[in-house]
DNA sequence: CGACTTTGCGTCAATTCGACGCTTACCATA
DNA sequence: TATGGTAAGCGTCGAATTGACGCAAAGTCG
């Protein structure tokens, strides 16, 4: 996205218009699964001609910054979250994708659990706010497609990689995962098959089950470190 | 990369450097099997401090341009291919990838059925070849990554999309296929069911065998359009 | 206690997949 | 024209995978 491009607008295309370069961007579209259904968040962009309108958190890179330290600091700002789960998803580049200036944006999906403190405290933004994907609004620029990029490309991971544990808290429960799952891909899943086909994948450790008691479910599951591939690619 | 860069150097880094961002620019892997081996298209940098030194074809992108469309047309300049198969791989943004500048690279994977025609006609370039990709010589900047990635790309997709076909003539034969796939994969493929599963997966039509005589095999296959499906993502 | 959920173990049949045998057609060349 | 090499094409067999589904033990909640 372009916020920040309208400061410079005057001082840069202007007085450069020969040595004019696209600019470069990140956008992070960030999922958690909360209520019962996937979610991004949102925020309301409160600068630029795009004032008003719905997008993705993000924003120009600067000189020195590398792309993924970029959108991981920008998640920060605008969300208050760390340690989120981050992979590069595509780099959308159309000239006209921004009405003002020609910016190239690097998005990104960020992968985080149900997190109960968010704050849009950067002053770029209006307001922030979880959005199921099923009803997103409007979007400003070409989010629209982000959005469906990064999710099926969420989907099409859950089916062959444990990026699904990034999803989920710590410990979990079959049921949890299991819903998980059916949800994000809109479809029913057979308890007894889905059970064998994560035990088979090695996804999974079963955690000791310490204190069971305190309204807590028989088994818990944590994410088995050893079979973190590294399925980047793709 | 980042050819051309250094033209601007002293005039826009040193101008401007309160608004210098990174700048944007295309590389392109381009693949071809030629030879009973899988070989990609290299240049020899002219011009910049990295002259002398192997790359990948590549410009800076101007105002205006499609990402893509930069790609194609530095692909045009360097090696007359036009028509070339281009996907987007990954965009490398590492500020020191290239010793000068920022520059954000966006990492284009083109694959050609082997050309006879190829000249290096850019001036930015001293000469140009193709070079077996178990051989390639020491390469500027990250694109030694860059050929990691796309080659991984490339044998991932041949797994589960019909991406070999841009690798061969319009017209080919299943051992020629077959020839392909075990190159690129490094493994053995048995025949029969190396034909079986192409078969089945209905990406080949059987082509009208008119003219067969003239030390043709017996049989040509070709792209079967219905099965063009459209797997940019994942 | 009884309804309900979660967990966990198995079964069965259809499908897929790797290893492999065999025949036919075409071509080159001795 | 006989022969050997290669591509094409058909089919089999057994192991592994996968979807549909039954069932029981354990825990939760009202």
């Amino acid at each position: 996205m372009t916020r920040g491009a309208g400061r410079l607008r005057t001082a840069a295309t202007t007085r450069l218009s020969r040595d004019a370069r696209p600019r470069v961007a990140v956008d992070t579209i960030l999922f958690a699964f909360r209520d019962h259904q996937l979610q991004c968040y949102l925020v309301e962009l409160a600068r630029g001609e795009a004032a008003g309108q719905w997008a993705f958190p993000g924003r120009l890179v600067r000189i020195g910054e590398k792309l993924d330290e970029a959108a991981r600091a920008d998640l920060a700002a605008s969300t208050g979250l760390r340690d989120v789960y981050l992979e590069q998803l595509f780099t959308f580049g159309d000239p006209t994708r921004d009405p003002r200036t020609h910016v190239v944006s690097v998005a990104y999906m960020g992968l985080t659990a149900a997190p109960e403190t968010v704050s849009a405290c950067s002053a770029k933004y209006a307001q922030g706010r979880w959005c199921g994907v099923e009803r997103l609004p409007r979007l400003a620029y070409d989010h629209p497609q982000m959005a469906d990029y990064a999710l099926n490309r969420l989907r099409a991971k859950l089916e062959y990689t444990n990026i699904a544990l990034y999803l989920l808290p710590p410990a979990f429960t079959f049921a949890q995962l299991e819903e998980l799952y059916a949800t994000v891909l809109e479809r029913e899943l057979d308890r007894r098959n889905f059970r064998r086909r994560i035990l088979a994948s090695g996804l999974l450790r079963r955690l000791s089950q310490e204190r069971r008691g305190a309204h807590r479910p028989a088994a818990l599951y944590e994410f088995a470190p050893r079979s973190l591939r590294t399925i980047e690619m793709l």
